[in-house]
DNA sequence: CTTGGCACAGTAGCATGCTACTTGTCAACA
DNA sequence: TGTTGACAAGTAGCATGCTACTGTGCCAAG
């Protein structure tokens, strides 16, 4: 009897449509907005998108308001540092066991993705490089066999990827991205985990230097960054370089 | 104007309520419930327990069973060896982190809170002794100065706290404990990351190995268990021991 | 004794009703 | 002009109504 994978329920799929919604800047981070619009605008009841705005406000992306309505959430640049410190912390050693452990099957499916990116970024379609790119972290995640890291990853992305709608030009930092992405793939597939750790370790500094930058030049969040941010945690480096 | 705190949501007294519930056995694992009787148990309405048991399930602690009821998840061997590899990724790094930020106020609280845990050991007060255990752990883990690392740890240990109930003797368990926390507090007070990393690596991986033990010996969860789950992934140890 | 189907009780999921509270407006007034 | 205060609009939070669906037990047919 082949039991029917259970149907998504309203809830599940709003929560899809409106973490996308906030991500692609159609809900403006500061604004304030009400449960029963939202649901009107879909046509569907309040209990639903409420639901589904409580599991957001759970993963910090907004903010309940007691008879106000809900506040969509700025990621500060205080926040963006936590969330790359915790990527050196689970990520770097995630990509060495991943190189410990791969297979040919995995081997092909991240080399399979990184030739995907590679035409992505060529063809400049950038919504469709950072869906790879997340693809392929979390395949490596998915490698090491633990299915909480990956969920931990997964939901610390989510806080750094509303960064993602702001209009400045990429071109050069999705060339610069996959550069970085080619020596973590090339490493597991060579089973060097220390490589593998030292690239992945050299790409999420990066990364996060990057959006940093970004942010500071906005002129958004003058609060206190620790500009040794990256030296935080001791942490497994793989070799130096 | 002293703005007052926002009071609690019946939805949150809720969660604690029913995360505690949990925690202590009253709601049994495997166990079928349902919305209707917790809400006339508690003389509330249904909703702010079905949000309630939302967030429970967000984390992992309960599963909705559409149109049956939910039921309390059991922790599995395999989800222990996940959060105890991800204590060691996290918890480590953060000790030694801990060592190097420790001024006079962190050093008098974690020296206070392991004289409190030492009076509660022999006292065999264990809901005492695992509270300020808890606590230890979360003033360590605040001195690495990251929000998100104290959040993520506090609800991976959730999972891990539902094995608590099990009636086994404790009493030597607790004072072997209690032995390696002291190291810790010791190296922290004495600004010595190596040594606060490798005491607490020890510590992370005697407690996983104990709580793992105990699930085998009640014969629970024959499933796949990775023998090297210690090793699995490459870390900052301190120094060997 | 086995099988099948059929009524029945119970539930999650969703819709909707209700209320206390917050904020903004604007007119009356100092 | 600046202040107040009644009033209206809008909201989260909670309560309750409704329905399609699930598993169970009974009973009859074989």
């Amino acid at each position: 009897m082949p039991t029917f994978e259970d149907r998504l329920t309203i809830t599940d799929q709003l929560v899809s449509t409106l973490r996308d919604a906030i991500l692609r800047g159609k809900l403006e981070p500061g604004k304030l907005y009400s449960v029963y619009k939202i649901a009107d605008e879909f046509g569907v009841s309040r209990t639903p998108v409420r639901e589904a705005m409580l599991r957001l406000a759970d993963a910090g992306m907004v903010r309940f308001e007691r008879n106000r309505g809900f506040r969509v959430l700025r990621t500060s640049a205080r926040e963006l540092q936590e969330v790359f410190q915790l990527r050196l912390l689970l990520e770097v050693p995630a990509a060495a066991r991943a190189a410990m452990r791969a297979n040919e099957a995995l081997i092909a499916e991240v080399e399979s993705e990184l030739d995907a990116m590679a035409a992505a970024a060529s063809a400049r379609d950038e919504a469709e490089f950072m869906s790879r790119d997340r693809v392929l972290h979390e395949l490596i995640l998915a490698a090491s066999d633990n299915k909480k890291l990956v969920e931990s990853v997964r939901s610390l992305r989510f806080v750094t990827m509303t960064l993602g709608a702001s209009t400045v030009d990429r071109s050069r930092s999705l060339a610069d991205i996959l550069v970085e992405h080619r020596p973590i793939v090339v490493a597991i597939a060579a089973h060097d985990s220390a490589s593998a750790a030292a690239a992945m370790r050299y790409h999420i500094i990066h990364t996060g230097t990057l959006l940093l930058n970004q942010l500071v030049d906005e002129g958004r969040d003058s609060g206190y960054l620790d500009p040794d941010w990256v030296d935080a945690f001791p942490t497994y480096h793989g070799h130096a370089h």
